[in-house]
Formats: C-alpha cells, structure tokens, sequence
DNA sequence: TCGTCACTTCAGTGCCGACCGAAGTGTCGG
DNA sequence: CCGACACTTCGGTCGGCACTGAAGTGACGA
C-alpha cells in the first residue's frame, strides 16, 4: 500500500511548521506558509485554507494577518469576488534569514557597551572580551555572506 | 549626581537577559550569565547569586542546572567547604552561537526533502525552489565563516 | 549521631500566548 | 435596502513555562 504524494506533502508541512514553531512562530501560521508552498494552483482563500489545515477561521485570519504584514504573504482581492487569495511571496523569505542574522549581530552592540563599562579594567572585562570578540567576528564576516546571496532572492 | 558602574552594570545585566528571553533562555538564566560575566571576584556561590539577582533559590538552582548542563557555566566544589562556586566558561560561547548557526542551516534538510517530494513536477517547485536555494547558499557559506572564527574561542 | 548548612526538588501560583468559535463588520449582488 | 457571504474581532479556554518557597536530600564538622 503506497503512501499518496499530497498524504506525503501534508507530513512535510507538518515537520515543516513544527520547526518554524520552536522559533516562535505560530503553529497554524507555519502550517500556512508551508501550505502555500507548495499547493496547487497556489493561491487561496482564508476559508480554503481553514479548512484545507483543519484550523479555526479567527487563527487563519489573526496568522495570514500575521504572515502578510511580514511580507511572507500577498493577499489579492478581486472585483466582484468577495474571498480575497492569499499567496506565498517566497521573494521574502530572504527577509526571514536577515532577521535572523540581524539578530545574532546585534548582540555585539550590548557586548561593546559592556566592554566600554569595563574600560579601565582589563583584568575584570577579560571575560567579557572573549564573548565579544566572537560577536565582532560574526559582525565583519556576515555582511560579506549577505553580499553572495542568490540571486534568486533579490 | 553621577550613577555608579555598578548601578550601570546590573542595567547592562538586565538588558543582556532581555535580548536572550526574546531567544527562549529564561531571565534569571540571562542574569545569571550577564552576572558571572562582569563580576569582581569571578565566582559565586548560588546563595549569593540569589541575593545579588533577588531570585529565589530555587529558580537559581534550575537554571544554574541548565546553563551548567549547557556548559556556559562551571561549578567547583571544594573540600571541607559545602557551597560550590560557579563561574562563567566563556570559552563555550562559541557552542550557543553553533547552535544557532546549525538551526539556520538545518532548515536545509527541510527543503531538499519537499523539493523530492516535487520531483517530477518543476513547476510546482518554483515557489519552494527560491528557498531551497536560499538555505543552499547559507549551508555553503557559513562552514567557511566558521573556520575564521577567532582563536580566542577555541 | 546530631545539627547545620547548601543545594535540589516539587507542588502551587500566576502569567502569557495560541487557539476556538460566535458575534460583529463590511462588502457584494440582487 | 436586504440577504448572503467573507473576513475580523473578541471573550473565553487551555496548556505550558517561569518562578516561588517550603520541604526534602545529602554532605559536612562537632
């Protein structure tokens, strides 16, 4: 008995989304992004959504609201159609990683400030001076990765 | 009226375990290591991280648990004396930002499976296939920003 | 053996975020 | 206007995590 590719697919949103959760994202709003994808054809609307991911109408409608305003969606309305479709701007997901990175190197600003408080005690900021140099490190060589980015994602 | 750099230093604390809650670490563990990182002399008992931190006991034993486990903090017993010292190993930062850089790029594997779960179907990758390239280029970029890392952290 | 001391464990509390579903809002065609 | 429909908002519930403080554990010196 083998396993149907859409049965598949659903496995893989799953894992999918379960990983975006453990970085804070919503559950259902992983569900979502990893939904549309891949789906076919590759716009919906809120309704098919919540019923496509057995989700309530209130969280489809709070995390596309969510995933739009990161950029991670479009939304397109229609005349005289009232469902708007929602699709994945995967164009954006570039911005997810900056972020990522972004975060990780703004740690150097509160190590720096911490070695400025330290001035004048060598002995007493060494410990903080290993963390910081691991932090300017990360802050000279990231730009240069950011520079190599597909151009895919540009 | 100037303000004191200790005053200044448990600002600059609680403002580290601000940035690390935001990335799951609990507070009282990020004032834990914002603490041992800048304290005079280098070692604390727990009970005196527990009165310097206003955190009760027990919060302090858990999460002296957590952080010794994760290897950013060492504890030292000595003879004939009951209260063991902890201090911060920064030499382990190194690991925390690991970590992070392995979480990045393990979304990798998550797109390389979806993207042959779509073999056959080109079409329907596009969308996938601009993140799957995204991660391809972080997992081929950042092993070559780890070995630059500084010889201070090895 | 006993009391003291330092730490750990654990039950209880409070808080916060995700989620649901019903009520509300707005928009459309008729 | 009116009803139908699509989405949003919001009160309420639930589960999970951080934290506390008291009870428990174990190691030490006397």
């Amino acid at each position: 008995m083998s396993v149907g590719r859409e049965t598949r697919l659903s496995a893989w949103i799953e894992r999918f989304a379960a990983h975006f959760a453990e970085e804070g994202i919503p559950l259902i709003g992983g569900r979502i992004l990893g939904y549309l994808l891949v789906c076919q054809p590759t716009e919906r609307t809120a309704a098919e959504l919540s019923q496509e991911l057995e989700a309530s109408s209130g969280s489809i409608s709070t995390n596309l609201k969510f995933l739009v305003n990161a950029g991670l969606v479009t939304k397109r309305t229609r005349r005289g159609r009232q469902a708007a479709q929602y699709r994945i701007n995967e164009k954006r997901w570039v911005d997810l990683i900056q972020r990522k990175l972004d975060a990780l190197v703004s740690v150097r600003e509160l190590t720096e400030s911490g070695m400025r408080l330290m001035s004048g005690d060598p002995e007493r900021a060494m410990r903080l001076r290993t963390v910081d140099d691991l932090y300017t490190w990360l802050a000279t060589e990231l730009p240069a990765v950011w520079d190599r980015r597909p151009p895919s994602s540009r």
